[in-house]
DNA sequence: CTGAAAGCGCTTACAG
DNA sequence: CTGAAAGCGCTTACAG
């Protein structure tokens, strides 16, 4: 039989309510008394039950994280950011994916209406900022991990897109670099404007035009990052230098000017963007988003939300870094 | 103010009993009755609290899952596919990890205690066989996605370590290899032994000898992966095809290879285990272990027991699958 | 077929 | 400083 509060409190010869005192650190409890208590607590090895408390309380101490899907390069990093942190805070993790699309979707929606968690982590899901932004205004804490740039209306975590672009183009001048193309990610994407925004900016400081012809759309994936390099070659137009905007496009963009008998980086540099585990492998200069860091913020503003801060609508961004490595 | 099923009782003008057995799906409802109360249900948007019924039941139909860390090549596979596998069933995830040492541990112990969750899912993290299986002894449904041949006392999901190896013998030796060398994992893991008895005996019955001096041991990463390679060729012994254990360690060995200017697989045939997606990048052959599937295999097995079925000590074994690319 | 009541294991005013 | 009692929102015998 599980010990209950109930059999400490008989052991300790004081009521509950005492010995949830003891429990909860709450003042005016004799010293003495609480020193037996907490000797009673200590020898049944006594640990209140979670789903009591919670349901006493109204809160679990328990957050939820709903992720796209956990096999993309960099959502492992995010979420261990996250547990490290909430851990550390004795909160749980509730995980949940859009892994199986709209089921999923409903099965997370009802968890919501279970009050399952006190608040809520999310990194975007496709097609999904409406549905959060309405959970939130309907007063559930939440705190979004912003790699898209999508600036929504409550407390977000995100980098800095435009300046990580801006130093990879400056890194690529410096390097004597004077033929740009670019291999963007989705259009519709607001981290892919700051991209190219600062890509291009930084160029034109530096008195370098990018010819509108060497900027064509991706999305994000490695196939098409390759079609992208194919396109860019067949325009005829000379360039020395690819931006990608995520390292799974850039991969794309080494392969295709590979097979095309073009040297990476001799005759073209290539630079992409995350900083995803291969790109060290494929020694790929890239901009490093710092997703541990990001999951470990996000998990922070959530819980001082859970603490009784308010919400701060200007979103906390988290400085990328260049990381130069043999492509460019 | 939340929707609660007095609410619900009263709009419905029946008690919460009757409530809660149309809720539950009991029989000996008047059909008339279940009709009211269901459409009751559906206009206010009723959704039981979960930490109630958890309370009620005594089960809080939420299963927790502890992983060594997020950021391996493959957690994120398995948590993916016993995330996929729970959700269905309409159960939670809650997930621990081991990633901040005994404090994460013994923070997962007090979840434990207070029956945060009614089963566990587990990858064994480093030394904590012997207290996993404590929880098993005293009552706590238990379920280990085993990568280490550890064949614990308990259900467990593991795959054919043994017939992996012997694939990737046979298929080098029907490539024309002949001079076979190896880098294994820590030699006390059981998926080792596995994978070296079956490497060495598909090529005995293959009448192929391999010298001792040719097994080198590694540790799974790839800077010892290298390091072996160098101490491989170090022995003056004349090979053409390396066995690393694992993918990460193939890549030390085809780093170290391409370094000491032999050509991967011209000069020497290299073959990995795991398949991570670095492999697929890396042109890497490898024995295929289908983390997924042992994510949703061991999900079930767990969802099985909890639903009442008596646990199964022998180890549900999975398939590997031999997938040969540019490297050997 | 249905309801009143007790119980799950805590917390929290309210008295004293 | 401490206890009795109500309450959190359900489920489950027990009656009828």
């Amino acid at each position: 039989m599980r010990v209950t509060i109930a059999e400490v409190a008989q052991r300790a010869q004081v009521s509950k309510a005492t010995v949830s005192r003891v429990l909860n650190g709450k003042p005016d409890v004799d010293a003495a008394t609480a020193a037996r208590v907490r000797q009673v607590i200590a020898d049944v090895g006594y640990v209140p039950s979670a789903r009591a408390v919670g349901l006493a309380r109204g809160r679990a101490r328990t957050v939820g994280m709903l992720v796209p899907s956990l096999t993309w390069p960099w959502t492992g990093e995010v979420v261990q950011g996250a547990v490290d942190e909430l851990e550390a805070e004795g909160y749980g993790l509730l995980l949940y994916t859009v892994n199986r699309g709209t089921e999923s979707l409903s099965q997370f929606a009802s968890h919501v209406s279970a009050k399952a968690f006190d608040g809520l982590l999310v990194i975007e899901p496709p097609d999904t900022l409406s549905y959060i932004e309405t959970l939130h205004d309907q007063g559930l804490p939440v705190v979004m991990i912003d790699d898209r740039g999508s600036r929504p209306g409550f407390p977000s975590v995100s980098t800095t897109n435009r300046e990580g672009a801006q130093a990879a183009a400056q890194h690529l001048v410096a390097a004597g670099r004077r033929g740009f193309a670019v291999v963007t990610g989705p259009a519709n994407f607001g981290c892919v404007r700051e991209r190219l925004d600062g890509f291009l900016d930084a160029l034109g400081d530096a008195g370098v035009h990018v010819d509108p012809r060497l900027v064509v759309e991706g999305d994000f994936g490695t196939d098409r990052g390759a079609v992208a390099t194919e396109k860019l070659m067949a325009t005829g137009l000379r360039f020395d230098a690819v931006f990608a905007h995520n390292d799974l496009s850039a991969l794309g963009v080494m392969r295709a000017l590979t097979a095309a008998g073009r040297k990476v980086p001799d005759d073209v540099a290539v630079v992409g963007f995350d900083d995803i585990p291969i790109a060290a492998h494929a020694e790929l200069t890239t901009v490093r988003q710092p997703m541990r860091e990001m999951g470990e913020a996000a998990a922070r503003l959530l819980l001082s939300r859970l603490e009784g801060a308010a919400p701060s609508r200007e979103p906390v961004v988290l400085p990328t870094a260049l990381v130069v490595r043999r492509s460019g």
